[in-house]
DNA sequence: CGCTAATCTAGAACAAGTTACAGAACCGAT
DNA sequence: ATCGGTTCTGTAACTTGTTCTAGATTAGCG
């Protein structure tokens, strides 16, 4: 990604300072996004019923957010900011940077499985997103970074090959999450996926040699 | 053509043969399908256009395929078979398996890259399709792995470990696939990303001394 | 051939995302 | 407090995926 990626639209960088009463409109529609997809999933989420139950008119619904993949990228955007939170409380226990990364990723699957609902619009919306989606997915995506990074123990000191075993964590992550939902995988089985991805992270290794072999 | 693998037949549960006229029914969708996604993507397909372009009720498109998330996946069978015999043709030159798998997905991707709207749809509808599609996904998911075993070298005896490898290089391919396609990541950082995840084939060591040369 | 059931067609109808618009409410500056 | 522009509301309309229905066509079979 170069470094031109919104260089030409100044109206979304000068973020307008929203009033208390938009700001207080911004969160009712996000918990009722949540709390619909939380029960139905994707589909339950209904632009016409997140306006009804967020006591906002639909135009203005769609003023804040303009379609409801945007909708759905923000309510993930705002789920994973608690679970940063969350997992910044209680770090790995692990040793190895690798089974730390691991272990945070089962931790937050865990959580996406007592909401298995919101999870399966949230990444749905995450995946089906298109161009006109980027920049909000590619907060999501900086936000899951800055959470494995995290977990890996250095915060910004890593080496583009480490950066690459996060992307390929991070695909991992989305795609292995995507199967589960869609029933074509068991818990089981996205555990152990997880695991293997995360062997990558022992591949490159800051300190070459002082690795143990297996 | 095509006189080998007429064994695909994915509805277990009493799939009727078709007719002649309707196999050719079921080809001209298909056609018109992929037609109409190569130039304007997923939104380009839509099934007003496909029943019209392939000269079939809207009714009997549906009765063929039961949504459009189920036709472009269908699509995605159809393109992922002729992509499977071509590169059986000619397979890779290099003797890492790593190697092989990573220059096998390299050539699937420029394939893609002539064709991005076409990608675009089969894609997202791959990656947004609920349950109801799992059994068609399942195939696709099959085909692919099929695609890597055989860049591997290896057909039918793989350690549960490599199939976790595989499964997480599908993974990777195609969630790398969607950032790409979004243009959230460029050409050369897809390739990255193949390569970072092909190096898990390494790890996985292949049974004991049975190291199979060309 | 003639019958019956399944399939196909044409078109209307419905559902949910999205857009458009007129008027009311609100905000900031004078 | 008032004015001017922006935002919000309520509602209708439009788009496209999906379903439904009635009648025409076709396939299989005696």
């Amino acid at each position: 990604m170069g470094h031109m990626t919104s260089e030409h639209r100044p109206a979304l960088p000068a973020t307008p300072p929203l009033t208390e009463r938009q700001e207080a409109r911004r969160r009712r529609i996000l918990h009722a996004s949540a709390q619909l997809a939380g029960r139905g999933g994707f589909d339950a989420v209904q632009m016409r019923e997140v306006a009804e139950l967020s006591n906002v008119a639909l135009g203005t619904l769609y003023r804040y957010f303009p379609s409801k993949i945007h909708l759905l990228v923000a309510t993930m955007q705002d789920q994973l900011q608690h679970m940063h939170a969350t997992l910044r409380k209680r770090p790995p226990t692990e040793s190895d940077p690798g089974a730390r990364v691991a272990q945070t990723l089962m931790r937050a699957f865990r959580a996406m499985q007592r909401e298995p609902h919101l999870a399966d619009a949230m990444v749905r919306a995450l995946t089906f997103a298109d161009r006109s989606v980027s920049p909000e997915v590619d907060t999501v995506s900086r936000l899951t970074t800055a959470i494995i990074l995290d977990a890996m123990g250095l915060d910004s000191d890593a080496t583009p090959e480490q950066l690459s075993a996060v992307r390929v964590i991070e695909h991992t992550w989305h795609s292995a999450l995507i199967t589960w939902l869609s029933g074509r995988a068991s818990i089981a089985q996205v555990k152990i996926d997880i695991e293997t991805v995360c062997r990558l992270i022992e591949l490159t290794g800051p300190q070459p040699g002082l690795q143990r072999p297996e």
